[in-house]
DNA sequence: AGCTGCCCCGAAATCGGTTTCGGAAAGGTT
DNA sequence: AACCTTTCCGAAACCGATTTCGGGGCAGCT
């Protein structure tokens, strides 16, 4: 397609009237050329626009310069936000050393691995990185036995063995708890802790050894184990509410859950931020819009990539896996979500009932406000009716209709 | 590094006791290789887990069997969203078609070129894939000038030329502003429409079309280029809802600036989907979580990016890329963020000045609310401040401290 | 027996580079 | 003048496939 007509080595040769042997050493910087050679076919090089077929180039160097991601076949949105940021940060620094970028997706759920064996058979790859890893990933065991050089964005169970990069999500969660006890929060609940991730497991295992070493409450029901979406955090919240000692505030793996849990919270008449305390994890853009904004931890997925990127690159460079290991600390932004208790999980008990029977009592309201999840529009098109039904002296309405 | 000791054509060859020449042809189908032979070098290439190189196999085929996309060198997240369910979609399709995905990213702004010329140069890929096109897309020019194959996601201003995918943006908000119209809004504004983005573009031209076509009130005013982010659809809303005559709807050219816009809405006092109309586009996680849940676009990502590698694949293969353009439809997704004017613009001039003397004269609240953008924290302490302040006789606070 | 034609398969060229090896030319030493 | 070093470059092998070309063997026909 694009081959045939362009300038190649041997043409190049041709028109100097040299070798090809001696092209390719004087652009390669060898130092058995005379400078004047060297500048000679630099200069017609350049003039021609003339690069090396990378195929060719690698053919007889045995490797490719690409390294390969491989998406997981997963449903919408688990590593979404930030991935493009991530995905920059490793081109701009592999792009730095001379390296590609190859993308792949898993062909189903739980068949990595083919996509892995073409690869490497193939050849198409000299090495990996490989994200969102799992508690007990099986990936970094296949790539061990196979001898792949790769970089984990994201630490395993037992990551002694093998290079990564992560962020100390046990640490950031034990921040977060250390905070909300500050403020005076004895009773902390926890949303979305599937321990398939690593990420998630080890956020609730930071927070879990921040509390009892506070000696805040400990008790199994105020941990709810979730996924990752807004569903799993309205649908948290609203079982850990529905406790008859709720928690006054709300620790969520991360964003797109606290999303979840305070809209739950809003439509239980709680206001975030005051009557029950919300924390996240990512920093989502949406998260300093909402209301009250969102504090929640950053993580600079770009920097993230490009370590990654760097590391895997030493690793091909000869340098030993282990000791390539990093991990760095995800900054906690304050913002309006989170504060003193207002009450205690007695008095937010009978708050909950009061504003359940208010809502209940109301005429023409039997929206009995099911605790499914997932059934948003109708949820909230109640919530608004309730809005708009109250009387809010701030939110003076007009006479108009 | 994995090269040498794999088992190579040559290899496999020994071991039969055939030529190199004949495993290939066994392994691809040729009709002059005996039926028994054939099913001798494929098990032995099956038993022995034989892949042929693609490197060697690309040196002398000239092609590479890759496609590449690269990422423009850009702020955080023009494309994040959805962009990962795209490469999905892509990478998913060129799977089944034998090709795999390259992604780059452009060593700066404006840098992309380099990178185009490097891959096509070195022959690392064999047709592009361009997304979020620019009204005039210079990417398109220099792709059609080297005569690379390629398609885009989004079209520019004059795509009769080449290959392309797109959503129809302007029937989007076309039907956006019927849909307004139908709910008794006369004065529309919309938010965000730099010029650079077709896809911007065309949801402004839409939108003043639709307008046109019924007779809506039409004002420059009403249109705030803007952004297109969070802030930048706070600070357009704030500027529209300071107009004499203030809209009753927003438009918001992505979900994005919408929820931007909706955060200023609430900070003005107003109730979206009540006092003010919002709509948008993307359909983002957050969306159907807002309060209310946003009434938005939704597009599929993901087939988008099967569509689109189909159809270099198709081209690649020799189709005509003119033959190959398509539009799709974005699906109105219906939620609680808008509906029936609640009153007129003059009513709402009215109400916001109430509001905002309301809060001006609050003692121990002298917050001027400076409508400057992208101080968030400052601004949402400020409204907590007032909502914690404000009686209302839903939100019963008990007792407690 | 000799010729033709078909079936299979091997030899070798090829893709576009890199790398090894060796040799010619130039310069320096005794 | 003979010899030894350097310096610089050309020839050729090589990477691992694909593809062209051609030839050996065998059956069938005259």
């Amino acid at each position: 397609m694009l081959a045939k007509s362009d300038v190649t080595i041997k043409t190049l040769a041709r028109e100097l009237g040299l070798a090809k042997s001696t092209v390719s050493r004087a652009l390669n910087g060898y130092p058995d050329i005379a400078e004047g050679t060297r500048e000679r076919v630099r200069s017609a090089a350049e003039r021609r626009g003339y690069r090396p077929s990378s195929t060719a180039r690698n053919l007889k160097r045995g490797r490719v310069d690409t390294v390969g991601v491989v998406l997981a076949d997963e449903g919408p949105d688990i590593a979404s936000p930030f991935f493009v940021q991530f995905l920059r940060g490793v081109t701009r620094t592999l792009d730095r050393n001379g390296l590609d970028l190859m993308v792949a997706t898993a062909p189903g759920p739980g068949r990595w691995q083919e996509i892995y064996d073409r690869l490497i058979a193939a050849r198409k790859v000299d090495g990996f990185i490989v994200t969102r890893t799992e508690t007990r990933d099986p990936r970094v065991a296949y790539l061990r036995r196979r001898g792949v050089p790769f970089v984990t964005y994201g630490r395993t169970q037992n990551p002694s063995q093998f290079a990564w990069f992560d962020l100390d999500n046990r640490r950031a969660f034990a921040e977060a708890t250390e905070r909300l006890a500050a403020f005076g929060h004895r009773r902390i609940g926890f949303i979305g802790a599937p321990p398939t991730f690593n990420f998630a497991r080890e956020r609730l295992n930071g927070s879990c050894a921040a509390r009892d070493a506070l000696g805040l409450e400990a008790e199994p029901a105020l941990i709810r184990r979730a996924g990752l979406h807004a569903a799993d955090g309205r649908a948290g919240a609203e079982a850990l509410m529905a406790l008859n000692r709720p928690p006054t505030a709300l620790l969520c793996v991360r964003d797109a859950v606290a999303i979840g849990a305070a809209s739950a919270l809003a439509a239980l008449g709680l206001r975030v931020g005051c009557d029950v305390s919300v924390i996240g994890y990512d920093d989502v853009p949406h998260a300093a819009f909402m209301d009250p904004p969102l504090t929640t931890f950053s993580q600079d997925s770009e920097t993230a990539g490009a370590r990654v990127a760097e590391m895997l690159f030493e690793i091909m460079a000869g340098a030993r896996p282990k000791d390539r290991q990093e991990l760095r600390l995800a900054k906690l932004i304050e913002r309006g979500s989170d504060g003193p208790p207002a009450r205690t999980p007695g008095a937010l008990r009978r708050l909950l009932d009061a504003n359940d029977k208010k809502r209940t009592g109301k005429p023409g309201n039997a929206d009995q406000e099911g605790a499914a999840a997932g059934r948003s529009a109708r949820g909230d098109a109640a919530l608004r009716q309730r809005r708009g039904g109250r009387d809010d002296p701030l939110l003076d309405h007009g006479g108009a209709a």
